[in-house]
DNA sequence: CGCCCGTTTGAAATAATTCAACACCGGTGG
DNA sequence: CCACCGGTGTTGAATTATTTCAAACGGGCG
């Protein structure tokens, strides 16, 4: 983190919180798990393409994207990751990851080895079932992302893009908010597929229309109803709502098996 | 299935065991799983948008594609799926289903309660791994796609859509395959973001450069090689080895096996 | 100050869309 | 049996969104 406090997986819990319920013991565990802190700096790779490695990332404070390139050098940003999201989840069980995180911004980062995961999910289903939720909501947007660069215009390619980043970041919407923004003008055209001096003059547009502002590092949403309606937003495919489908009803058996064991 | 033999799970663990490995029990509590079996016509869907139903669905046979429609009544195909594939796992965690699910082929599937899934990876934990790796390779897929319709051209995006297809349906590829083709040209387009007079005309230049042949309800793949070089097509990414990560450290059973041959 | 990175602007080129018409083909009903 | 029909594939010409290339601008920083 920032401060000289010792860092903690607070971050974890609180944004696994979002989609999951925890009881005490699940929640002290996920804190307790072990981990080794680090700081990267803006433009440096928490994690290759190709890259065996062994451990998963926890992003403890800062912002990462997800991405691939491709042949002729040009690239395709596949997700934007904030403080409390976990990285590299898949390496533990496909042996290599097939895409490359970068951080976006200088970030402090908590690797946990996958063992500790894979571990830690036998002893705590409930874990696991999170997890699992985590992997498949990662999937869900993905999808969206592929109706995104597939079926929209520019104009709303971008401002689905700053929906998403808002609505992620912020709890409650309402109008003038302003966000950390982590990507350049050529950054977004790689999460969009478009080239960076369109991006460019859509988000000028974009402007002109009074949906957003006019900072360079910072975005501020003037109009969050139109910049919704502009970029086709839902936000259901975020999946934002704490779901318990498929908890409760092994919160007995589990219960039962911590009492016989 | 076509015949009137009566329907087993068969499919789907010969599909998991693409990717993961298993001991006896854990496959014959996979056959054992309870289901109710299902045909679905071509055209018919087995899962619609905003579903909140209570069972996953394994195609027994046939074929059948995930899509999202979008407001001016267009839709993204975000996803091809063959025998043995299971659709709608998400639901079991996340309560409804952003997304729906059409058969493009008359298909026989096998509805699973969600439960049931949820107490076996419970009681057989390298069962939960194993359908965790599915959807991770899931979100891989989904994150080729958006590669695909973010980054490359017409021709590049028809060519590895058939590659994607070709790779799933065949072990080893070699020149002048024919493989069962179950999209229209209007529905390639759909899921590569282009209009199908587009994707016509495309795939008229991929069959003059002798890459594919001519016929309409089939795909002949006359020069894998250079489909692939087209397609910018690399299998990596389908995750189609087995990967045991994760496993092997808790199935000393798996291990033994490995031993003994 | 000069430099670098990101943004902005302009004009020309191009990939893909749109719209409209026609050909094809299997199925269905007279 | 033929005629018709709807869905799919094919073709052409005009239009449009986006890219490309090139140059200039601006601000932060050593």
């Amino acid at each position: 983190m920032p401060t000289n406090d010792s860092p903690t997986l607070a971050p974890l819990l609180s944004n696994l919180e979002a989609r999951s319920v925890f009881t005490r013991d699940e929640a002290e565990a996920l804190l307790a798990l072990p981990f080794r802190p680090g700081t990267i700096e803006s433009g440096s790779y928490l994690i290759c393409e190709g890259d065996p490695m062994g451990h998963c990332c926890v992003i403890l404070d800062g912002c990462a994207f997800r991405y691939k390139t491709v042949k002729d050098g040009s690239r395709q940003i596949l997700g934007i990751h904030f403080r409390g999201d976990l990285l590299g989840l898949g390496l533990g069980l496909l042996d290599w990851c097939d895409h490359g995180i970068q951080a976006a911004r200088q970030s402090y980062v908590a690797y946990i080895p996958h063992r500790v995961i894979l571990e830690t999910v036998v002893e705590f289903p409930n874990i696991g079932r999170a997890l699992w939720r985590e992997t498949l909501v990662e999937a869900s947007i993905a999808r969206e992302w592929i109706v995104n660069v597939g079926q929209r215009d520019a104009r709303k390619r971008i401002a689905h893009l700053f929906c998403e980043v808002a609505a992620r970041q912020i709890e409650t919407m309402r109008d003038h908010v302003t966000i950390d923004w982590p990507l350049t003008q050529e950054q977004i055209g790689d999460a969009t597929g478009l080239t960076g001096v369109h991006v460019n003059r859509t988000m000028q547009a974009l402007r002109a229309s009074g949906l957003i502002g006019a900072e360079k590092r910072a975005l501020t949403i003037l109009d969050w109803a139109g910049l919704q309606e502009a970029g086709e937003f839902h936000r259901g495919y975020l999946h934002l709502d704490v779901a318990t489908a498929g908890d409760g009803h092994f919160h007995q058996a589990d219960s039962l098996r911590a009492v016989a064991g």
